[in-house]
DNA sequence: TATTAACACGAAACCGTTTTCGATAGCCCC
DNA sequence: GGGGCTATCGAAAACGGTTTCGTGTTAATA
């Protein structure tokens, strides 16, 4: 009597979905027969596939992903924790693992950690009970700073894949997927010094960050490949939300630079409408050069030079190369291999830096 | 003989999870008891229970999240399916989702429909089949487009709630959270007007986004109510992404304009950048008034007088919404009614505007 | 005619929980 | 000493699938 339609709701008819219980009543066949034939088995005839099909396209049947999770032990679920996702990089990143996933049938559970250890603790145990085939993360601030990675280290030993990016550790043995900071400030840093200026300014920012840290190595040894002194004068850091006073007029008064690397690109445009505001010109009297390739750079005035990150490529290859493992899981009985992978970046020249 | 401890794997041990039916094994009781003893039922002896704790403690039991969705035919997870979350305002939204459905224990699972209708229908589906309780999204430009609205029809029957934002349509029955995008802009191009200037141009985008539309609505009742003409050579449709050239140079040649409303910022901080390198000052000659205060409107020069659209709190309020349709679906047998909730935007007035 | 193989299907176990409904044992009481 | 209680536990069903392993029927073969 079609009784999975149920008709008690008062005014809204609602659809219940069905199941291969409600095909095999309907049907009067049993379950394994509705599974089988909808599996095109060959145990089954003809006759009863086609019935069942029928049946179970007209009443649009979908199996419960929940009850194939349980039974394989796979959800096609796959968890990303990042600290930030109102942020132009990780957001970038998102999309490319997101893009990948699908790709492959896999559907992705983010969760912000907030730069909170906390969080990404609390994140990580609720995905890690069997909502996720894997992991993919960038650390939070404050899991740097506490040097704590045993939430890591618990997931790991359970055999839960996970693939670290940009905000990675080296306490924790698993694939990873970097940018090349040092090389790309390195460069960025040489770009400059070659298109003749000589004293090249650092704007970073103050504290624990990774990334801050090594964009930082590769400014000081550009600057020892060029032969140049290092000027600890000539490095400000700064705080992460800073405010106009803080990146101070006295040290563009005082100027004793003529271009300036910034580890991002708030700092970048915030220091060129500084110097604009002095009266000083872009890129003739100072260049500047900045990091993440976002919106900003391209639509500040003048356009900002620089360094692309391809977060979109770093997302698709840490997607990849987790879903490598989550699936491999259940091939061989691996021989568990961690990859690094290093993502090249590349600058984008615009009108901030004279064309050496 | 603790024989859920794999060893079988060449040099790394990995800790299985352990399941009630372990525990049960161990300590030889059934599993009903153990759940019991778990849940400090009273059918069970404080012995017993103790027992039952202290083993699961000192393995760190965490029951399995897919078996109890299973169960409870609950998974508390949430659906977001976004047109792009690259993207400033749908990544606000999207943190306010995601932090108070944190609040609230559940999971966000994100799919991006890439202004795709077919992506869109089968994201749907594919999350439709128990993998979340309810979805929270923003129609594709395509779907507006299309009109078709079959795939939100076919899950609202099957009693999932759904909540629309931003991108919404009549046709289909549910609650809804919007912006203020008409009264937004009628005040936006009313606070221009009664700063003295008297043509106000208007640049929006070409084609079928309702939000454009709905803004250059607001945009000539404004005109109207404070007694200016229409003037439709001065409403200007741009491409999505349009480059340098498209923003006709004539067009401000001319200038038959002395203020700009731009339906985002990056039509703003264009128009700006022309008009200064045009020789205009902004705001003396022309003003400008954008859409979503994100970082461009912050940092350009000069900044940019911005309508806020309060992203964050519009994710929340969704949030809020359907978790609460998702959970009283199991309390009362319901009276189904929908509401539609309005997120007042702010004006946020920088120096792009002089202060009227 | 007895044996056997192919065919078509169902029973049951399983994934990991929760929960209902006994069932057993010991104890008190009359 | 039997009836009734309470305390403590286990069996089993259920959630919705998949899969292994029968089993009964039929037809082909010796």
């Amino acid at each position: 009597m079609l009784n999975f339609i149920r008709r008690d709701r008062p005014r809204q008819v609602v659809k219940k979905k069905i199941t291969l219980k409600h095909i095999a009543r309907e049907l009067d066949v049993s379950i394994s027969t509705v599974s089988k034939a909808l599996k095109n088995s060959d145990e089954i005839s003809q006759d009863t596939k086609e019935k069942v099909q029928a049946f179970a396209r007209l009443y649009n049947y979908k199996p419960n992903n929940i009850a194939i999770s349980l039974k394989n032990k796979r959800t096609k679920n796959i968890g990303v924790i990042i600290p930030d996702i109102v942020h132009h990089f990780f957001t970038t990143v998102f999309r490319g693992i997101e893009q990948y996933a699908n790709e492959k049938g896999y559907n992705v559970i983010v969760c912000v950690s907030d730069e909170s250890f906390d969080k990404e603790v609390i994140n990580m145990e609720m995905l890690a009970n069997g909502s996720i085939d894997g992991f993919i993360m960038a650390l939070s601030a404050e899991t740097q700073k506490r040097n704590d990675f045993n939430h890591l280290r618990e997931v790991t030993e359970q055999g839960i894949p996970l693939v670290l990016f940009d905000r990675v550790t080296d306490e924790i043995d698993c694939d990873k997927v970097l940018i090349d900071d040092e090389q790309a400030a390195f460069d960025a840093t040489a770009r400059l010094i070659r298109s003749g200026k000589r004293h090249v300014a650092l704007f970073t920012t103050e504290g624990y960050l990774n990334v801050s840290s090594k964009r930082e190595q590769g400014y000081r040894k550009a600057l020892v490949a060029e032969g140049l002194p290092v000027e600890e004068a000539l490095i400000l850091r700064l705080p992460y939300q800073f405010e106009e006073e803080s990146l101070s007029e006295a040290f563009f008064r005082e100027r004793r630079f003529d271009a300036v690397l910034c580890v991002n690109e708030i700092f970048a445009v915030r220091g060129m409408r500084l110097a604009q505001g002095m009266g000083y010109r872009v890129p003739e009297d100072i260049s500047f050069i900045g990091f993440t390739d976002g919106l900003l750079s391209r639509y500040a005035s003048p356009s900002l030079t620089s360094v692309a990150q391809h977060g979109e490529r770093m997302g698709a290859v840490a997607a990849e190369m987790l879903i490598e493992k989550v699936e491999q899981e259940y091939d061989e009985t691996d021989r568990k291999s961690y990859r690094t992978e290093i993502i090249p970046s590349s600058l984008v020249e615009r009108e901030s830096t004279a064309l050496g």
